[in-house]
DNA sequence: TAATAGTCTATTATTTAAGTAGACTTATTT
DNA sequence: AAATAAGTCTACTTAAATAATAGACTATTA
């Protein structure tokens, strides 16, 4: 299960996404909208930004926006820039790889399984873009 | 990911599976073998216990064993059992299903592209049983 | 220069993971 | 049959990670 940092960041991510080429967005609209604690909403914002994928600009008339189309960011992207494996165990997981304590995975039933699992869900997420997240 | 508790439990239920037929197994043995917190294994064991999947038999020569063959487990049951859900957002589980607060499942990308998500995940989950866990 | 809106720092709450202590049960040994 | 050893079962405590809150600070616009 995605943790509820990754969750929100892929609503508001949506949120944007709606609203690509009209201007700065308000957190507080976002937060109102995709009913998400603000304080919360300002630290994902935040690291959105770091990872350059949104831009923000202070002040009246401020706000979040995305700097690309919402083409060309995949969910699975969008997804690891938050900190989010997508794998179900560290011993499969690309970004955030750990090895097994007690498990030699060349011979590993349970890594294997894990694999192919991961290799399913990566079809989809990386096909899929935050165009997708866009109501309607 | 999957919490340490339900990877615990999958790698014990390897274990298990893998001295099928050949009596009661020590957790202590588990733990060790598997690198698992004992204390941590007992109360997982003890949760498989109640769920049917194990049987337990106290006193010298005591320990764990599985009820079943391991063929007669799936994976995805398996995970299910110690409370681990498979879908990525609680809106696409199917054991463990909350309703977003922000959106219509009708029309959220979102949920559909975690429903496409979990039902390629599952469909590898539901096809693999215990005894692909064995070692070697 | 006043109002607006993002940025930063610090703190609190909740959940998950891990560790500890001891009671209870069963099987073996004498 | 009683004592003891080997094991599970129950309750409680601590630690770490995740989630949420509060308020001061900085930049921009009008």
């Amino acid at each position: 299960m995605l943790s509820k940092k990754t969750q929100y960041a892929l609503k508001a991510l949506g949120y944007l996404a709606g609203k690509y080429g009209q201007g700065p967005v308000l957190i507080s609209e976002i937060a109102k909208n995709k009913k998400i604690p603000i304080k919360f909403l300002e630290t994902i914002l935040l690291e959105l930004k770091q990872n350059n994928v949104l831009e923000s600009k202070k002040g009246k008339g401020g706000g979040y926006y995305l700097i690309e189309s919402p083409k060309k960011t995949t969910l699975a992207q969008a997804i690891r820039l938050v900190g989010g494996p997508i794998a179900l165990l560290p011993c499969v997981s690309i970004n955030f790889y750990e090895k097994c304590k007690d498990c030699n995975e060349a011979t590993c039933g349970l890594n294997k399984a894990m694999l192919q699992t991961r290799d399913a869900t990566l079809k989809i997420l990386e096909k899929k873009t935050l165009s997708e997240l866009i109501d309607g």
